[in-house]
DNA sequence: TATTGTTATACTCTATAACTATA
DNA sequence: TATAGTTATAGAGTATAACAATA
């Protein structure tokens, strides 16, 4: 698309054009995510959780980043500690508070399951310098939008 | 960002940095797609569904929309169906077929919805219509690789 | 009193398996 | 017999409300 000979002008897409393919673009990069997480017994929920905990968190502090009521991350917890992927460790000042950490196993489950994310990988390894900058910009830009409340 | 004077060299970023990128900014989007269609009283499922039903669709093709087992579409549509937002209609030469299809209601439930998408249009519509053929084509990339099974 | 985490409950979405009506 | 849709069932994620322990 680079270089071809004679291309038509481009034609230029609308916003609402934009909008839809974007949301085919992220429908199918979670269904990767979704797909390549199950391969390995994971929920994609339970997926996301093992990848944030790359540090401790507190049950609030988890529940915030999933943005879902903090009732469900008991749940989301149990079923991985039931599994020996993560572990509870209380706050020794606050003894309300109880930390959530990736196990070893947490470590290596996690890590077979970004390493088998190659779908997405494959496209954005192919792109130019330019265009990487490009979208690095432009997916800050998406994300900071879309985390102000609307 | 087109015109600053003297920019800093952008960095590249990594097709990692990438990926992580592209996770932030389509959970972003999801959550928003997911509090605007609850506003509405419709989950993040239900929206998608209206929004797939711009044409009738048979339930063996909602599923295959949705890529989840045909048995799921039918309580899915019952519950649009119970709220008069979708109707069901037999295909008159294979009874075995049902469509369903939006009613007037739906159309207008889901115009509501896509209306109050306004985070990620607002970043989408200040695009110079560079950046918008670019993203375009790289959208289309990503979406057609990610349709591939993994 | 306020906060942290949990339990109880109910609803939605999901997959699997078995069933029916139709082809 | 094959296909389209449904039902039954079970597991996971979600929100709300009420609760115990701790601050």
């Amino acid at each position: 698309m680079a270089h071809s000979e004679r291309p038509e002008p481009a034609a230029v897409p609308t916003a609402g054009q934009l909008i839809d393919l974007f949301a085919l673009a992220t429908t199918a990069y979670f269904q990767d995510f979704a797909a390549v997480a199950g391969q390995h017994g994971l929920t994609s929920t339970q997926a996301k959780v093992l990848i944030l905990l790359r540090e401790p968190l507190s049950m609030r502090g988890l529940a915030e980043q999933l943005i879902c009521d903090a009732s469900n991350v008991t749940g989301i917890i149990d079923r991985l500690e039931s599994r020996g992927l993560v572990r509870r460790e209380v706050d020794p000042t606050d003894r309300r508070i109880k930390y959530a950490q990736r196990t070893e196993a947490g470590d290596e489950a996690i890590r077979r399951v970004r390493a088998d994310m190659q779908a997405t990988q494959r496209v954005l390894a192919d792109l130019g310098d330019d265009d990487r900058i490009a979208l690095a910009g432009l997916l800050r830009r998406l994300q900071g939008t879309l985390d102000q409340p609307s």
